[in-house]
DNA sequence: AGGTTATAGTTTGATATCAAACTATGTGCC
DNA sequence: GGCACATAGTTTGATATCAAACTATAACCT
């Protein structure tokens, strides 16, 4: 008796303790546009995880990796601040796409403190793993959305993450 | 010279050093659907992270204390569920809410492994702060995402957490 | 009743992230 | 040249999160 069957379910009991099943209550985080972003961002990156999981990468490599092959000799920060990340968060990512062999790293010339990334040829074949990976799930979340919205989401998510102060 | 003035630009230099300022590419990054997603919750998340810290409140506690508020006696693991996080993620937070008295804890009678949740006078009171700040919130994404546009954007938001596998 | 299985919550260990302090270089200005 | 300041990247310390192992209780089955 009384078994969970979803996650957004509740159970309680009556006086007699039958199971009596009730739906949570949202409030306001059901209208709020903070609260649903995050819940869906966060369903999607797990599910990416998956996907990219059974490839053997971690999925926030996906978009360092793709920055770094789109923009040769980029440098750490200015791929932190693409990529939306502090500069610090990158330093381990870095160092292990290195010491894996799919990034390269030099000091530039001229400036001595900054590094130039660039992918290497093993790097590129795993991006391209990678990137048959994201198409998958793009195609998944391109069935939910519809075609029909598709571009004007897209577009919003863009502006949001442009202007929010 | 050479000074960086935004997060999406990038300098190079030219053979004789002087400045050449590139914009980032982003590749396939610019039309996915889940690095758009990443960016726009970030920034949202950050905004109203700077917010919630004016009045002293991590802004994870929020969506926390709302559900509690909201659903009287709910469980921990029905909490965890509708929050979207894993229930021992929980176990802290709540620990800290009932440390400062925002929420009250008790066993249940039937079933001594459940706790129910409860939020108290004090808790109702930083909820109304936070909600307030909340709403500011959320006017700035309204204005953003433009009221005729609103609705559609947080069904889909929804219809992703929903369906993405 | 008693053993097996399920569930609620906690603990533990791993990862990702930020922010602030730090090191090393570079630039500007006198 | 030399001092103040800016910038690139790293280190450090704090937080949040998950997943798996653990505990205690409870339910199910014979």
């Amino acid at each position: 008796m009384a078994r969970m069957t979803n996650g957004s379910g509740r159970v309680r009991r009556g006086k007699k303790g039958e199971t009596i099943a009730e739906a949570i209550r949202f409030g306001p985080l059901e209208t709020w546009v903070g609260f649903n972003l995050r819940m869906a961002q966060e369903h999607a990156f797990q599910a990416f995880s998956r996907r990219s999981q059974e490839i053997g990468e971690s999925p926030g490599r996906f978009a360092t990796l793709t920055l770094i092959a789109r923009n040769p000799g980029i440098s750490q920060t200015e791929l932190s601040h693409a990529n939306g990340r502090d500069k610090s968060s990158l330093t381990p990512v870095v160092e292990d796409l290195v010491r894996r062999g799919l990034v390269e790293r030099k000091r530039m010339r001229q400036d001595r403190r900054t590094y130039r990334l660039n992918v290497t040829a093993a790097g590129k074949q795993t991006l391209t793993m990678l990137t048959r990976c994201a198409r998958q799930h793009e195609r998944v979340l391109d069935r939910i959305i519809g075609q029909r919205d598709r571009k004007r989401f897209l577009q919003i998510l863009k502006k949001i993450a442009a202007e929010v102060e």
